[in-house]
RNA sequence: GGGUGGUUAGCUCAGUUGGUAGAGCGACGGCCUUACAAGCCGUAGGUCACAGGUUCGACCCCUGUACCACCCACCA
């Protein structure tokens, strides 16, 4: 083996390997178990996100698969309504077309063109990460078996009256020129102003004002409103107002809603372009008067001054022109919540349109009651309380999308208006027997992206056809997401779900936290701080990262200061840490529910890690190659005390890693996996071999027991560490297997370890405890007084009872070799002592002979410290066990224990007392 | 305006039915000891945000406060 491990050695190999033999297939036995990949958007490149979520995710498979669960992962793509249109969009402009200069089929093309080329990206990033989905049931929301699937839940959702067409306000996009869903528009505080205009009474009697944060829609108010209890506007309320500029006459009505201590208490009413006053128009049988055109600029009904001016240039001028007019109040600095599209960043405009909705009420009861009865659970479980909130409230869900790309919406109109639903033209033609001489249009609008990914954990199992996939894998096992899409597909997909196929798409869902740069801040471009998964596992040198942040910057400053910043924190580029080690970073942090702040720093550590495995195989198979291990599981074998401690540890580590990874703790598993294969294996075990091994007078049969120990237990740790780690564990078993007596063409296949409760050996635990604790003694000792670790002690045991005496019998050869002792010398009560440093054992007193070593005032001072810190403690202890209601109140083994310890620490600072005075003698 | 989560060592985070506060990284000191310098050995470092309460005993349970983050909501 190569003295360093080098995972860009190994990576590739082994995945292309595993996929090619078709091991991430269903076993076709077992228990089924089964994970959608939430499935990423066609047009995307792999970030640090789905880098976290796909390690969980295969961690999950992984491990289920090795406990012989019959195990799918599913895996696909979305086709990303919006996003890819504007990818594709962008890609024309650059030459500088349109999409209407392509046309809407031409158009279509060159999208799925495009998904042809650059849709496998993000795929083969997956692999990158060792993500073990099955590849050959991958799936895209868009091919045509989905696309089914979708046309048939829409249908079936329109035949029961779920689905219908509305013309109402919806969230229109004056950019992209499609409405989009509430869920979807973004409201920021930003800073504006609040307007108060005049508005003339009717009757020349005076005026009322009114205040406006959107001066430009007062071209389509139809009343002004104010609150029926308001002593100062109660004599006005049906009389008339004379609308400036526009010069229509509008009436001043009463409402509720109005609040009195807001702005003048007079709310100007327009029922086209809000929400609220879209309410109070319809409360009011007001007109609805339309200004804006799709681009948001003021269309026709305003007056022919404002025709065709965009809505912030009105903005102006109205204002100006109010002013001119002498009606202009006051300005005043004001905060407000800006709606914003998620997609485009500009303003999104209430505006009235022709949609499809869908009734959302009914379909959330079900949903709802779910969760309530835990048919679904969340973990962590605050997170129920965000779904039922929305769900409680939840409102109709607009479905139409005015884009190309997408799932057509399979509506026909015909010539007189009528609407027609159905699978195709001649479909509808030959149910109705409509004539070929009357003509359907097909609707042009798509569907919602989270309309089809709401069908995907049947969808992806052939529904609606009855496949034996969907009988075997549905409901879903565990789905594992960003709380960010919660609202938008989560809760989709347990609605459409329940109403499809009765049942729940899942029983779990693991909702992960967003991963954030190591200062707890949203990695984004215009930040210039993301990370891609890809360099930490390959690396990159700091000018292709640079360029790679600041590529497509517009703005320079914004370039140079992510030049500067991307220098500073990483004056090397990043060093490649290989798959493994990013995989082991990202379950370390996977703690319940909380935000992941992503440092780098914390990567190397694994990276470390992996090469201390490394490190560790090479030890063992230096000390096993070519030897009896047992290979052949003959019995000629005796195990050292170290042997049995080390597998009572592995029993204990499989506990705790099979809880964690049951527990969705990956920080709990990866720690206790990370604790046992380097502070006991390796710290330990390893060393504790070493004297049985390097003894040319140890026993074969010991020799041989510690040879079958140290190559099984890493056997089996390296099954253990497998779902977190797949490459290296799959090459250093390889490496090991036969040695280990384990036979297979992967460790993917083999079983994961099952603790063995009997093998946990107590008695052993309790002596290599002891073991360790006498060493450690020696070292702090050796350390402190900065004795050479080369040169070998002598040491004085006093004051010690049968136990241990028998333990030091019967470990001297550990002590010796991990200490680095030169004698070991059993003093019986009456023998003298040399002079010496003093370190405790429980009761037991270990001495290091000073002469030559030690120098009396180092010695002091270290007593003094071990005498302070015992001082303190002992005094906590004292103030509880004199305190009577302690004594009365607490459990009698509670005070036992306090009773003794206080015990202990009492005779250990007598001894330390004692040794400070015979020191200081000296 | 409602709601959720957080505040523990310099940094990032654990803390298991309330009973002596832990890890990694970083810092400091010593080591090229035949698996590993991507390493080994040792050391230091914490009024567990603050204020009350319950309890013999609180990082943990209760109440309140402050700050941070996020979610939801129609104040023009």
């Amino acid at each position: 083996m190569e003295k360093t491990y080098d995972p860009q050695a190994i990576e590739t190999h082994w995945y292309e390997l595993w996929e090619k033999n078709g091991y991430f297939k269903p076993s076709g036995s077992g228990e089924p178990y089964c994970i959608m990949i939430p499935p990423p958007n066609v047009t995307g490149s792999l970030h640090m996100g789905h880098g976290f979520q796909e390690a969980i995710m295969d961690a999950l498979i992984r491990y289920q698969r090795m406990r012989g669960s019959n195990t799918l992962w599913q895996v696909g793509t979305d086709h990303a309504g919006i996003a890819t249109q504007m990818v594709v969009e962008r890609q024309l402009e650059a030459d500088g077309l349109t999409r209407h200069d392509l046309g809407r089929e031409q158009f279509i093309q060159k999208v799925w063109q495009w998904k042809q080329e650059s849709g496998g990206n993000i795929t083969q990033q997956l692999r990158r990460l060792g993500a073990s989905p099955d590849w050959s049931r991958e799936r895209f929301t868009m091919d045509d078996g989905f696309s089914q699937a979708v046309q048939e839940a829409f249908i079936r959702l329109h035949e029961d009256g779920l689905i219908y067409r509305g013309k109402r306000l919806v969230n229109w996009d004056p950019q992209l020129h499609t409405a989009i869903s509430d869920l979807e528009v973004i409201a920021e505080e930003e800073q504006g102003h609040l307007w108060h205009f005049r508005y003339p009474l009717a009757d020349g009697s005076g005026h009322l004002t009114v205040a406006t944060t959107r001066p430009e829609t007062m071209l389509g108010d139809s009343a002004v409103a104010v609150n029926p209890g308001d002593e100062r506007y109660q004599h006005l309320i049906g009389k008339t107002l004379l609308l400036p500029l526009a010069d229509r006459e509008i009436p001043i009505i009463a409402d509720d809603y109005v609040d009195v201590a807001f702005g003048t208490g007079c709310v100007k009413i327009t029922p086209a372009h809000d929400f609220n006053d879209y309410d109070m128009g319809q409360r009011h049988q007001l007109p609805l008067l339309n200004i804006l055109d799709r681009d948001a600029k003021l269309n026709d009904n305003v007056p022919p001054a404002y025709r065709g001016m965009e809505r912030f240039q009105a903005r102006k001028q109205i204002v100006a022109d109010l002013d001119a007019l002498g009606l202009l109040d006051k300005v005043m600095d004001h905060q407000l919540k800006v709606p914003r599209g998620d997609r485009s960043g500009v303003v999104i405009e209430p505006w009235l349109t022709d949609q499809w909705y869908v009734s959302a009420k009914p379909l959330a009861e079900k949903a709802i009651a779910a969760v309530e009865t835990n048919a679904i659970q969340f973990v962590p479980k605050q997170y129920e309380n965000m779904y039922f909130s929305w769900m409680r409230d939840i409102q109709d869900w607009c479905i139409s999308r005015q884009l190309w790309w997408g799932h057509r919406i399979p509506a026909w109109y015909a010539e007189d208006g009528t609407i027609y639903v159905g699978r195709s033209e001649q479909d509808i033609r030959g149910k109705h027997a409509i004539p070929e001489d009357i003509s359907l249009v097909q609707d042009e609008d798509v569907l919602d992206t989270w309309f089809s990914s709401g069908l995907w954990t049947f969808g992806t199992l052939g529904w609606p056809q009855n496949t034996p996939e969907l009988k075997m894998f549905h409901p879903t096992s565990v789905l594992v997401t960003g709380f960010d899409i919660i609202f938008f597909w989560v809760a989709r997909m347990i609605m459409f779900t329940l109403y499809f196929m009765g049942e729940v798409p899942f029983r779990t869902v693991y909702v992960h936290g967003l991963v954030r740069d190591s200062h707890g801040d949203k990695m984004s471009k215009s930040k210039g701080n993301v990370l891609d998964p890809i360099d930490l596992i390959d690396g990159i040198e700091l000018t292709p990262l640079i360029s790679k942040r600041t590529a497509g910057m517009m703005q320079p400053h914004l370039r140079d200061k992510i030049e500067k910043q991307t220098r500073a924190e990483f004056p090397d580029g990043i060093a490649a840490y290989g798959t493994d080690a990013l995989r082991y970073t990202y379950y370390s942090l996977a703690s319940t529910g909380r935000d992941i702040k992503f440092d780098v720093g914390r990567i190397g550590g694994f990276r470390n890690f992996c090469n201390k495995i490394w490190n560790a195989t090479r030890y063992v198979l230096m000390n096993a190659e070519d030897q009896d291990c047992g290979q052949d599981d003959s019995d000629d074998y005796q195990l050292t005390l170290a042997d049995r401690w080390i597998i009572s540890r592995l029993q204990e580590a499989e506990q705790a890693v099979a809880a964690g990874i049951d527990s969705y703790r990956f920080d709990l598993a990866s720690q206790a996996l990370y604790d046992f294969i380097w502070s006991d294996y390796c710290d330990w075990y390893l060393e504790l071999s070493k004297p049985v091994l390097w003894d040319d007078n140890a026993p074969q049969a010991l020799k041989k027991g510690t040879r079958r120990t140290l190559i099984r237990v890493l056997e089996a740790t390296l099954r253990l560490a497998h779902p977190l780690m797949p490459f290296i564990t799959e090459e250093i078993w390889q490496k090991i297997k036969t040695l280990a007596g384990a036979e297979g063409d992967s460790i993917m296949l083999q079983a994961f370890p099952k603790p063995q409760t009997e093998k946990i050996d107590a008695a052993a635990v309790a002596d290599i405890e002891w073991v360790k604790q006498v060493i450690l003694a020696i070292r702090n000792v050796r350390g402190e007084m900065n004795i050479p670790p080369k040169t070998p002690l002598p040491i004085f045991i006093k004051n010690g009872n049968p136990e241990d005496r028998r333990r030091l019998d019967e470990n001297r050869q550990f002590l010796t070799r991990l200490a680095n002792l030169d004698t070991v010398t059993w003093l019986t009560p009456g023998d003298a002592a040399p002079a010496s440093a003093t370190a405790l054992a429980g009761n037991m007193e270990i001495l290091v002979p000073m002469a030559g070593l030690i120098d009396k005032s180092a010695e002091l001072a270290r007593l003094d410290k071990e005498i302070n810190k015992l001082h303190k403690n002992l005094q906590q202890i004292q103030g509880k066990l004199n305190n009577e209601r302690f004594v009365a109140n607490a459990p009698a083994d509670v005070v036992a224990k306090e009773r003794a310890r206080a015990e202990e620490i009492e005779t250990a600072l007598e001894k330390m007392d004692d040794q400070k005075k015979r020191i200081a003698e000296l």
